[in-house]
DNA sequence: TTAGGTAGGCGTACGGTGTACACCTTGAGT
DNA sequence: ACTCAAGGTGTACACCGTACGCCTACCTAA
């Protein structure tokens, strides 16, 4: 009964790092809509409130586990030029956030930016600022990546689930090519066309290079003719 | 007590339209916090399990209300070139998302397009194919645009609130020199150059058309170039 | 004119959430 | 040995979405 129990006896002791990891998993296991506290505390062996005295509440537990995950990005390589160094950083974040699908969604919602955060923001300026970037392009580029800086994109709406019956999904498929010719036309493309669909069909991973690849061209050809936003653009 | 009411007499009907457009009203309004089944049912005076009769739950509820909004756009014109028409639609979007700042959380958060949705998407596709673009470039053109085609991008986080207390702010600004020296030279930058401050200071809408006007000039170069992604394009 | 069916608003109740607050236990420092 | 604070506990509250059953008022057909 009164046995002085040592440290690591029972369980170990929680922390502040150890909740946010054991979220970080209970996110990745069981999805984001798993991670309430309570989950999380029976998880963790522990009653829902104890989690408070390590985090004051849920939102700065997401912070947190933004902050782990951001940690697991590559570190910048500095002996390589502008466009790999940067590419290759968002392409390790994208790397990332396929390993914790419920990220991009925590990240969408946060408020505010935490310093690990900040870090990896000031590591992509300065990849442009050493590039010889003015401070104004640089400012317009990082807008532009906007998401993209993490490794994902809004990926515009799923298209709607297709019957499984052979002959409702015929008729709901005539329906759809009047009511949306192009949608049709371009997805069908995209599936038949016969090596399209191995080479690039909808891959995700394609799609996110091809864009970022155009944002890369895009910067380096207004770098190269020494745009400034005082020179309006429009046509 | 047996008189026979009138439909419209003591208050109008419910209907989808009605739970709709008023969910619109009260996010619009109050933010997408307020807007739960029991404080919209009350903002119709109605008991919460009415609207049950109408949405089936508030998932659909969220659905309509994109709905409505993705109807506000403005219509194609077809009478103009590719890129004005596209641009002109999607500034139009962004007029819109600004009318209503819970959107692009809610669109974010959907699970699969409505029909209202994908005309809207089917219409896009339409500009690329009536200029000539290939399937091809079409679908990637899409993708690239992301959310941006409902005209809003992830805005990276809100720097932290500062100080109030000017000595403070001081302090801080001198750690975050240290710590983030690029993020500060380039805000620093974006604020205080003289006239830069109202050109473009950092003009959300400077940002999102600077991005929009990237991706344009993008595709027509590649459509001009007869590029396919056959083609692998990485230097 | 009456009977019956149905659309739609009502009331209650349940299981879930985040978290405030008071309590108690335990280990370290004096 | 005593104190004090850090940290885990238990209870309780307000709020959420929504399942289920009821009841009333209308529309239609006989």
């Amino acid at each position: 009964m009164s046995t002085r129990a040592k440290p690591a006896l029972a369980r170990a002791a929680l922390s502040r790092e150890r909740v946010s990891l054991a979220a970080v998993r209970l996110a990745d296991e069981s999805g984001l809509e798993a991670l309430s506290m309570r989950n999380l505390a029976h998880e963790l062996s522990v009653v829902p409130m104890a989690l408070y005295k390590h985090v004051a509440n849920k939102e700065e537990l997401l912070d947190e586990m933004i902050n782990a995950i951001v940690l697991e990005i590559d570190p910048l390589d500095l002996d390589v030029a502008w466009k790999s160094a940067l590419r290759h950083r968002i392409l390790s974040a994208r790397q990332v956030l396929l390993r914790h699908p419920w990220a991009p969604h925590v990240i969408e919602s946060r408020t505010s930016a935490s310093p690990v955060v900040l870090d990896y923001m000031d590591s992509l300026i300065g990849i442009f600022l050493k590039a010889g970037f003015s401070l104004d392009l640089t400012h317009h580029a990082m807008h532009t990546l906007g998401s993209r800086m993490w490794g994902f994109i809004q990926e515009v709406f799923p298209t709607p689930k297709s019957p499984t019956d052979p002959e409702e999904l015929a008729a709901a498929f005539a329906q759809w090519s009047i009511r949306y010719p192009n949608i049709i036309e371009m997805a069908t493309a995209a599936n038949h066309s016969d090596e399209s669909q191995r080479t690039h069909g909808c891959d995700d991973q394609f799609e996110f290079e091809f864009a970022l690849e155009l944002m890369l061209d895009g910067f380096e050809r207004l770098h190269k003719s020494g745009w400034s936003s005082t020179k309006v653009k429009r046509e």
